[in-house]
DNA sequence: CTGAAAGCGCTTACAG
DNA sequence: CTGAAAGCGCTTACAG
């Protein structure tokens, strides 16, 4: 780097702790213990090294920090999209609870599909972060080997991996499953369909198979099943089905709320039923949306505060102990229920 | 550093340049350059240096080479929140944008406050990204400076600053304004509302400016008017007053889509009104509720992809030559009509 | 094409 | 408490 032309100002006018070093009189490490928490410094230098950091606009280059200290203070997060109005409201809650504790995120954005997601992963390696959170998508088993062997933990969330080799936050979503399907019955609905998700996904397994579980120990069976593999277009293509199924179902099961807002306005407006009473609609996730009076969904709520504060918990833990077992932490989620499945005749219908 | 135990995988297992060169038999360099576009390095030691790395599973550190480079090839976004649903869209298009350009996006929460933004801001700073976005969100002019001497572009998103000492990506908000009110005269209604956004927003001020303009151009003002801040919960509140207003308007239109969802659950649900024989709505931003059948929202929409495409555009610019002048560039959006405001009846009296 | 060496901005034992 | 020095992992002129 010899060649360099402004070779004290390098980064474009950014002054360095040589630079504050010399305005204040002192040694280069004095400027640095200024700036290095429980780090010795007498009030007298301390007070010089500030007026001249002032003076020149320093603060500290937390890149070259992190290459003696191996901590960055950057998580890395790995999203598929942001249509789906649970993730956004994760991100939000997740960051700030994050820059509380001085971690900042690194946003990847990353397809569905493995190879995909393991190439941004490789690339997030490259920035050193101190630990990765999966959201909505699942890693290879190769990659977690890579992670974790190069002390790097990652937090599923919401998602699990059969293995268990990494933590997660999850719901319980087949019992999820298992209230909608019970909610249901009790509402009187005596048959019923299921709009899938991405069926490599964990909670679309474990939703379905809790809700089907359900319906089978009461002598029933999904008479619809269309895929909407968590993308609204899809959702739209599958409503388009069920309206077109011999036999429709009193009630609808859908996988996510993303999904469900775009099925209920199918029903409704392109097709002139009612929901609940023609037919009744459940979601899952309970976003922002499902709560609002036009849909008024009822959806099975995934916690968002209490997932990012167990998402923030585990990554501090495991920042900390690079030698601790993976968790898998399971959040109690509940069923609120709204208009959209309360068939109040059906109710008393089935009481006869 | 010399009584680090594991000095030769300091970083908990990561192997470096060195472990490889030593691998593969070369020197350290010869391996830099292996991993750097366009250095020189012969087909033999390419391969050998690439079969060493892949066994050791080495991926050169960011990090360490930003420190030589000035590039970290990370941009900071601000952004205030996230439940304005027009933000993780533009989020996720930026993010997907920028990744493909080779950037990262840094994530950085910011109250809306002046005080709290300039903290954030200093934060960013030492984290050593090549250029910043803020969204939703307006720095201190001193901080501006402060960033320019540092030679780190700003762009922000959806703000104009006064001074126009940086560059800036909005849509014409005044036009906006001017022709939400043409679209509510020419379908006759005659009393008009408003409710505001954060008064500190220059995307506020400019929405309401054209507005009220267009109105008085033909001899009419504002009948009612309340501030929502941008918040849902502010939103409802004024929603409320409108409702106890003495004459309530025959049209309102609202500063943002999050805001005018929420007005219109409110006039229809709470206050049994039909949207638009009763009164008309009308937001801004497009965001992809308003398209949602069950509100068919007529808004203004702000075309994000091709905000972000100019945004992209405008940093990489920046980035590569620093003495560029600041740019404003602002993209045509378009009123899209949909139901909430168009009342053919009224339409049709007012042509007698 | 290749290796030895300097240096990016910083932290941290070490010796005073 | 303080300064000189080593070193984090890398890039890049320089000389061969």
């Amino acid at each position: 780097m010899r060649g360099r032309p402004t070779s004290r100002y390098p980064l474009s006018g950014r002054s360095t702790s040589a630079d504050v070093a010399r305005l204040a009189g002192v040694s280069q490490s004095a400027v640095s213990r200024v700036f290095t928490d429980g780090a010795s410094a007498s009030a007298k230098t301390s007070a010089k090294v500030k007026e001249a950091a002032e003076q020149l606009g320093y603060r500290p280059n937390r890149l070259a920090r992190s290459l003696l200290t191996g901590k960055s203070y950057m998580v890395g997060l790995v999203v598929a999209y942001l249509d789906n109005y649970f993730y956004p409201d994760v991100l939000e809650k997740l960051s700030k609870a994050l820059q509380q504790q001085g971690y900042h995120v690194l946003i990847f954005m990353a397809a569905q599909t493995a190879k995909n997601i393991d190439n941004v992963v490789e690339e997030i390696l490259e920035y050193q972060v101190d630990a990765i959170v999966t959201a909505s998508v699942a890693l290879s088993s190769e990659l977690v080997d890579r992670c974790q062997s190069e002390g790097i933990p990652i937090v599923q969330f919401n998602r699990v991996q059969e293995q268990s080799l990494f933590s997660s936050v999850t719901t319980d979503n087949v019992k999820g499953g298992r209230e909608v399907a019970h909610h249901l019955m009790e509402q009187g609905y005596q048959s019923f369909g299921y709009i899938a998700g991405w069926e490599g996904a964990s909670t679309q397994r474990d939703r379905e198979a809790g809700f089907t579980a359900a319906l089978a120990e009461n002598g029933l069976e999904l008479g619809f099943r269309a895929i909407g593999n968590f993308r609204t277009e899809q959702a739209y293509e599958a409503a388009k089905l069920l309206l077109e199924t011999e036999k429709r179902p009193e009630a609808i099961f859908v996988a996510n709320d993303a999904m469900a807002l775009v099925v209920m306005d199918v029903l409704r407006h392109e097709a002139g039923l009612n929901v609940p009473t023609d037919i009744a609609v459940v979601g899952y996730d309970d976003t922002p949306p499902a709560r609002w009076p036009s849909y008024d969904l009822t959806s099975f709520s995934q916690p968002a505060d209490e997932m990012v504060e167990n998402t923030v918990h585990l990554l501090i833990h495991h920042m900390s102990d690079n030698d601790t077992e993976p968790l898998q932490i399971t959040v109690s989620g509940q069923l609120k229920i709204r208009s959209s499945s309360t068939n109040v005749k059906k109710v008393s219908d089935a009481g006869v």
